[in-house]
DNA sequence: TTGACATGCAACTATTTGGTTGCCTATTAT
DNA sequence: ATAATAGGCAACCAAATAGTTGCATGTCAA
């Protein structure tokens, strides 16, 4: 799970699960066209990625596939973030009655 | 949204918002209390909080009340986590079918 | 009013991170 | 066979991160 966070938490990361997502299976190097960095980094990315279960490769001849694992995604929704929805009203009502009270 | 997800990053980080879900409105010392980190690095982490807004403090006298903001999270479920849902099983027998066709 | 308590600020450190360059290997096409 | 293509490996670098220590300030209670 922290190793999902961690991964989540680079926007460049994040923008190649977007690509992924709009278009699976992906080369790496048609992963790296109109990105500004080399191709070594955004293999270190997709390393981490892997990682994190949050990409799968599948390699083809010369070429390296890449298709996204959105499973970890759904978990992270479930376990945490659900988390923090149940009494999501409660905490926003008991912080503005703190905010109230401050003035009074 | 950048500075959400990097929040989130640190596992020290969600555990302070575990501890404030479970208990809003601590102060700095009572969020401190078994931690195994000195009180300056736990106000770092707090900041960042603060930074992303997932935390709202309130000064009352000499302490400073922490209440945990809900609304960061949700949204990173809305705008970003959903969008990988949709698609999930269409993203899941792709990746299948390309494993198995791997092995033709 | 003085001491205890709650927090703030700044300087410093070690480690991690995100990126680079240079070169090597494996596969495919001519 | 050989050149072009796709990717891998390792060393290096700068900046960011997570933490520390030491001291200062503001507030409350005796």
């Amino acid at each position: 799970m922290d190793e999902v966070f961690k991964a989540l938490a680079d926007a460049s990361r994040r923008s190649l699960l977007d690509r992924l997502h709009a278009k699976n299976g992906q080369t790496l190097n048609e992963l790296c066209e109109g990105l500004s960095m080399t191709r070594q980094a955004v293999t270190k990315h997709l390393v981490i990625l892997e990682e994190a279960d949050l990409v799968t490769i599948v390699r083809q001849g010369r070429e390296k596939l890449h298709y996204l694992n959105p499973v970890p995604i759904h978990q992270i929704g479930e376990r945490w973030i659900r988390k923090f929805e149940r009494g999501k009203l409660a905490a926003l009502s008991e912080l503005k009655r703190q905010l109230e009270k401050r003035d009074e």
